[in-house]
DNA sequence: CGGCAAACCTGCGAGC
DNA sequence: TGCTCGCAGGTTTGCC
């Protein structure tokens, strides 16, 4: 399910049940997800409190009172939701829950299991092989023009590759890549290298209004996605380009023919969706 | 390094 | 109704 916005919008679902608040119970139901969990984790996150739940790319960490951290990655079809949203804790796919100190239960369920929780030791989060080598994030007020063009630079993939690659910029997956380069008219089949100057300027602006539009619509909620209380996203109407293979293109209104309208193609084995016409 | 395929695992919709 | 196939928002690994 989720790139940046959707776990963005788990973090500000869930902050004020986990923040401050102690885990007076945690349940390892089924251990073996994408890493397994810890066989200590329960032990070691029980009766501790959550000081501070924030996100770094696709991860959300929970920071513990004794300065350990709880690494959290949804993958493809993982949710963290309130109890009672149809989910109780005890369905086949919730893995991992918590229960804070005022009653309220927390539930990690994932049918793939692509996802993981795990847990990093006090001073251990800066170099955990998860986090180390991850790019920028791309709503940093610092991520600009400059900072997007160095770490291309050297990239002759194609820019639609280099976005999906964590260790270029961080958050960002499939459909956000789709809607950026359609929005910044960049062909997804350029080089990575080539997008600089202009362009770079163009990709930045794109990523960060794509990105910001999305967390303001609660994500997007497509096959698995569901805010933290069980509500929808609602992003998903604000595709330009993204699963609207054969519809005219919404930004030049160039119609399904030789070179116009949104197409599908393959790169890298993932579904691209853009418009020849518009994007160069 | 790059590009690609496959692997991990389950569910769902389409088509027959 | 029921089966098979293809596809899915992610990441890693291995091969050429």
């Amino acid at each position: 399910m989720p790139e940046l916005p959707e776990v963005e919008t788990v973090r500000r679902g869930l902050a004020p049940y986990l923040e401050g608040r102690s885990l007076v119970r945690v349940d390892v139901r089924r251990a073996d997800l994408r890493i397994p969990v810890p066989r200590d984790f329960a032990g070691r996150a029980t009766n501790r409190r959550v000081e501070r739940l924030w996100r770094r790319g696709k991860y959300l960490l929970m920071e513990l009172d004794d300065g350990a951290t709880i690494i959290a990655h949804l993958g493809m079809s993982g949710r963290l939701v309130l109890a009672g949203n149809g989910v109780n804790g005890q369905g086949r796919h919730d893995h991992v829950s918590f229960e804070t100190e005022d009653g309220t239960h927390i539930v990690f369920n994932d049918p793939r299991r692509f996802g993981l929780i795990t847990l990093a030791g006090p001073g251990d989060l800066e170099n955990h092989p998860l986090l180390a080598a991850m790019g920028p994030e791309p709503l940093d007020p610092a991520f600009d023009g400059a900072v997007i063009s160095a770490a291309l630079r050297t990239r002759s993939a194609s820019i639609k590759a280099a976005l999906l690659d964590q260790h270029v910029m961080a958050g960002i997956g499939n459909i956000y890549a789709c809607e950026a380069l359609f929005r910044a008219r960049i062909s997804p089949r350029r080089k990575a290298k080539g997008v600089a100057g202009q362009r770079a300027e163009r990709l930045v602006l794109a990523l960060k209004q794509v990105l910001t539009e999305a967390i303001e619509a609660g994500g997007s909620s497509l096959r698995d996605h569901r805010r933290p209380d069980g509500g929808l996203g609602y992003f998903q109407h604000s595709f330009a380009v993204y699963g609207r293979e054969g519809e005219p293109c919404p930004g030049c209104n160039c119609d399904r023919d030789e070179t116009g309208g949104i197409r599908r193609m393959v790169q890298g084995g993932r579904s691209t969706f853009f418009c020849s016409r518009r994007q160069r």
